[in-house]
DNA sequence: CTTGATGTTCTAATTCTTTAGAATAAGAAT
DNA sequence: ATTCTTATTCTAAAGAATTAGAACATCAAG
């Protein structure tokens, strides 16, 4: 036996989705030139297709045929896939406490007073909605 | 080239990790059984030694000598750990905004009014020592 | 039409992750 | 003392992740 497929996306993956989720559908080479400038590095045509076409058969991406070339998109929504990475956080450290990861995120953020009235405001959004 | 090594703990790790934290110094085989209980299904004996022993490589765990065998703790915290893996969330998806992440959070989280109330105090108390 | 740039597919090397068997050691039980 | 259980180390299989070269296609430029 070995490793299963893991459902969410790999460090790697997350930066192509970044790019995707900013930029919308996008061609290779300026997938290349974004993922270049993200890591300060650079990176060569395949490793980037080899990535997608990897990406495409977990289906987070998808292609559509462009005017020359394929022009690539996200297929998950940055919701879900932070959905996915936050509950895996809330399992993996906070025995599924999802308060717990709050707690611990207000205790160790460094926010300003502005950002913790936002965060007031939001909390008094959610509490419209609250059973 | 190859992947580079990845500073964070894998979910498997982190299953490993979780049990430690909350048992403290455990020798391997109730660390088998604690884990065989989270997972649902039988683990082999050596393949918790293995994955102990590649955890101390990257420093998760450390042994000291028990009566009869090691006992196996935790050689990183459940904070430290949580902040590199909330890092990488904000990071990945939040284009490094906690901020996000919260709001995100609480959009999102199903929340009763005790929690909120609950994460309202945790809030003040932030308010506190803010800038 | 040849050449050059870009995109696509195929193949593959390397390392990490997950899993466990085989062999051995060492203490417990009878 | 021999057997049983448990722990440890060594070895390794097999899939996942990351990287890219080789080969070929295709479209644009000249």
């Amino acid at each position: 036996m070995a490793r299963p497929a893991n459902p969410h996306p790999t460090d790697g993956e997350l930066e192509i989705l970044r790019i995707l989720w900013r930029d919308g559908p996008t061609e290779l080479g300026l997938l290349r030139e974004q993922l270049r400038d993200q890591r300060g590095r650079d990176v060569a045509n395949t490793t980037v297709a080899t990535m997608l076409k990897v990406m495409e058969g977990k289906g987070f991406v998808k292609k559509t045929q462009g005017s020359k070339s394929y022009r690539w998109s996200a297929r998950v929504t940055r919701r879900t896939t932070s959905r996915g990475l936050i509950g895996r956080v809330v399992d993996g450290v906070f025995e599924g406490s999802t308060k717990g990861l709050v707690a611990h995120i207000l205790e160790d953020g460094r926010f300003d007073r502005d950002e913790l009235d936002e965060i007031r405001r939001l909390l008094d959004e959610a509490e419209g909605g609250a059973p």
